[in-house]
DNA sequence: CAAATTTAGTTTAGACCTCAACAATTGAGG
DNA sequence: CCTCAATTGTTGAGGTCTAAACTAAATTTG
């Protein structure tokens, strides 16, 4: 594997960066997407999606699960008639707007999502594992200015 | 966007530095998806393999190709056949071996492909701009620490 | 040499994702 | 009211990616 060859020309300390980032999260993610498929038969996106339910007990909107998982409506609605069907997830009516509705955990769906949560945590806390707790919060921290600079690029400092 | 929500429980700092990655990464790559389909049509796979081949004037391989974007074979065939379609690369057959072909910038490919280079060079470092040169050294530190340990996950320190 | 194995590349089925077009509903102004 | 714009969710076409099956050629091995 060599991404990191992306870059061309005089190879500016940010485009290193860039394509070293790139790397990690894709060693990581593909690491991820293998173990759920091999040990809970399911997907990087079904979790996610039920990790967003998750932490939001009385259900979320559609277009309020687009805008956190960032993703498009129409991907969302695929994805939850997936889970629909598997009985993890359900669809609930919105009191007062006949166009929305609420998707929620089912009973079934909360067992089995905390049996993967559990696991997940795991291989990821396995990933960092060559990071001191000090160096953890370093790169958090740096990769919060990222985000930051993204979501708001006019403060510059 | 609230992706960092996906991590659940006690909420342990190599779940947050996670979440907080991935972020990044996606905010980074969707901008660079856009201005590349905006402004030459193109996708962010074909700039890929491109920027292998370019790295590569000799050309390389389907089977290094594959291993070196970190994509599936069959991946690769399907890009590479759209890429010899528009003219910007071509299938070359390899000497003594008639199962292997080389794949190569076409002249037309390396013209537009320099021109696409400085522009994507010129998104990364305004993604990072955020950023001071020695915390992007930093970070590049930081991440090739993560990078070696996934690569050889047994050199434990 | 001939059979078995390995390797290179392609094809196929299926999941994912986006964009753009489309209903249906809501809400604001006239 | 009633029209019109904005919002909510879905659909459909098309590009992306994977895993697995497949073809063909090269290599190993008895």
């Amino acid at each position: 594997m060599d991404l990191e060859a992306r870059g061309h020309s005089e190879h500016p300390e940010a485009l290193r960066l860039w394509l070293r980032m790139l790397t990690c999260t894709q060693l990581i993610e593909k690491q991820v997407r293998t173990q759920l498929r091999e040990q809970f038969d399911t997907t990087l996106p079904r979790f996610d999606l039920m990790a967003q339910l998750e932490r939001n007990p009385d259900g979320l909107k559609m277009n309020e699960l687009s805008r956190r998982m960032m993703v498009t409506g129409g991907n969302v609605t695929g994805i939850t008639d997936q889970l629909v069907a598997e009985g993890l997830v359900e669809r609930v009516e919105v009191e007062g707007d006949r166009r929305a509705c609420c998707v929620r955990l089912t009973a079934s769906g909360r067992t089995v999502f905390d049996d993967m949560a559990g696991r997940h945590e795991r291989w990821i806390v396995a990933a960092f594992e060559a990071l001191s707790p000090r160096e953890v919060t370093s790169l958090h921290k740096l990769l919060g200015k990222v985000k930051q600079h993204h979501t708001n690029p006019l403060e510059m400092a």
